[in-house]
RNA sequence: GACCCCAUCGUCUAGCCUGGUCCAGGACGUCACCCUUUCAAGGUGAAAACACGGGUUCAAAUCCCGUUGGGGUCGCCA
């Protein structure tokens, strides 16, 4: 049998980086397995949901490279068909009409909490007569759950985990007004859609049990079950707002690769060997759930940029001038003309290895797309003190003599002049990067005054001498 | 509170299922040194963990029990 996965999200807010990590795991396993991934948005909480919080999963489920098979299910546009399986099972006798409101469940809650005894529904409607029936009540419709023995469930990543069933309450499957419960929907969608794994995060695993009893009252075959471990906050407490916990949009914006993100999500909770740097090929060949943690992992960003770092340094220099050129002009920068986007390409190979995520290397990609005059910051500033200035006066014409430019003649000449008035090699070069970058740190100096050219360099020079003592 | 789950360096993990090869391996981070025109990168090295207590066994990180700690779930939310 082929293997048919889902992601099903609630369009309740951004894809969250929890959710983008259950997402990779069912692409992962489905791809792994040649199977259908399906995208299902569970929608059926209608205050909540809205099209922007979709929107933004699907793009970013696309950004991150996880493309689902055929169209997306919109849960509640199967609300019709969740009915009919609820009154079906009334019709059977396996659920039953409740006509609680939800002042009497809040009460019966606080009571039960307040005595110490479980917090559950105590089924006072279960074997009452329709006829005692309190008008004015939409009744809701909920499943008769077993009250003895267990429930079992053989859990792909848990293993098998048991509940006594006197634990199970039961639970609404059909609301007052005839929509239908998570707990319904989930069920009859994953049936109707023929998904045989449920991949999902660990907080669905108390969840499994109730909405097994849902599929053996309707005598449906059960899916497997991989429930995998939450990500957690530096705190260690499950990942929430409070931690400030981002959707994949605000990784991208912070400037991490989708590819990145995808190894770094991969290794959090599941590993292969002492393997670390996986790529989605080889992940798609090793992936396995067995092979998933069953505790929860911290997320942590430091080893996301050594990550970046890495892919980074891999990406291709087109790819990654798109991207910074992109990003500098949604910061307002002027478009590069096609000597800017020259040099930048050109010094691409430079600026990549030195960056962690996109914003700082669009920030120091300015190197090659700013024009004149540069802006220095302090610590350049400071360098450019009387002694630096006159030294690179010396140096000027040495460099304008040079009749081919090119990192090894610059570096020759240089050298020589700082031979020539018999000083180390950094307190020319030092000087030099401060006046061509306005910086004290960038590339190789030498590649930096290759990609820059002949003019622009000896211009940018000649700045900071009319800049005045 | 009830039920369920988890527990190896600061963090992610390998090893655990199939006890001995583990005075516990890798990665990130940290520190030191080397290289060096800055920063990165690279090289070398260091500090750093089997939560605790009982068992079982010739032998336990590995199996069992308990304790402690952490987490999850208990909605007419998903």
């Amino acid at each position: 049998m082929s293997v048919v996965t889902r992601f099903a999200p609630s369009p309740t807010g951004f894809l969250h980086i929890g959710g983008a990590r259950t997402a990779l795991f069912n692409w992962l396993f489905t791809r792994h397995h040649g199977g259908t991934f399906s995208l299902r948005i569970e929608d059926t909480d209608r205050a909540r949901s809205t099209d922007e919080a979709t929107t933004a999963i699907l793009d970013g489920l696309q950004w991150l490279g996880l493309g689902w098979d055929g169209e997306v299910v919109h849960q509640f546009s199967r609300a019709g068909r969740h009915a009919e399986v609820a009154h079906q099972l009334l019709a059977e006798g396996k659920a039953y009409r409740c006509y609680c409101t939800p002042d009497e469940l809040t009460a019966m809650r606080e009571a039960a909490r307040a005595e110490g005894r479980p917090i559950r529904y105590d089924g006072r409607w279960r074997d009452r007569d329709p006829s005692e029936a309190p008008a004015g009540v939409d009744p809701v419709i909920r499943i008769k759950m077993p009250h003895d023995g267990d429930t079992t469930i053989q859990d792909l990543v848990q293993g098998e985990v048991r509940v006594p069933n006197d634990q199970l309450d039961d639970m609404i499957l059909l609301r007052g007004d005839g929509t239908p419960t998570y707990m319904l929907s989930v069920v009859v969608d994953d049936h109707d859609m023929g998904i045989t794994h449920v991949i999902r995060g660990d907080d669905h695993l108390t969840n499994a049990f109730r909405q097994l009893q849902v599929f053996a009252a309707m005598g449906w075959p059960i899916p497997e079950f991989a429930h995998i471990p939450l990500i957690h906050g530096p705190d260690g407490a499950k990942l929430s707002k409070r931690h400030g916990a981002l959707g994949v949009d605000a990784y991208r914006n912070l400037g991490y690769l989708p590819e990145a993100l995808r190894n770094y999500l991969l290794r959090l909770g599941w590993g292969h060997g002492d393997d670390e740097i996986i790529d989605t090929d080889q992940a798609v060949q090793w992936f396995d759930l067995g092979a998933v943690g069953k505790s929860a992992a911290r997320f942590d960003f430091a080893k996301l940029d050594s990550l970046n770092k890495h892919y980074l340094q891999q990406a291709h220099d087109e790819r990654l001038v798109d991207l910074v050129v992109e990003r500098l002009t949604a910061a307002g920068d002027p478009a590069p003309d096609s000597a800017a986007l020259a040099r930048l390409q050109a010094g691409m190979a430079g600026l990549k290895q030195r960056a962690i995520n996109l914003v700082g290397l669009a920030e120091a990609a300015r190197l090659y797309t700013g024009t004149r005059p540069v802006e220095f910051d302090e610590k350049a500033a400071n360098l450019l003190d009387q002694t630096a200035r006159q030294r690179l006066a010396e140096l000027a014409p040495a460099l304008k003599k040079l009749m081919s430019w090119n990192e090894e003649t610059i570096e020759a000449c240089t050298r020589a002049q700082a031979e020539f008035e018999n000083i180390k090699l950094g307190q020319l070069a030092q000087p030099l990067r401060a006046a061509l970058t306005g910086r004290t740190v960038s590339p190789g100096i030498f590649e930096v005054m290759a990609v820059l050219g002949q003019e622009e360099c000896l211009a940018r020079i000649n700045d900071v001498q009319a800049a005045g003592p």
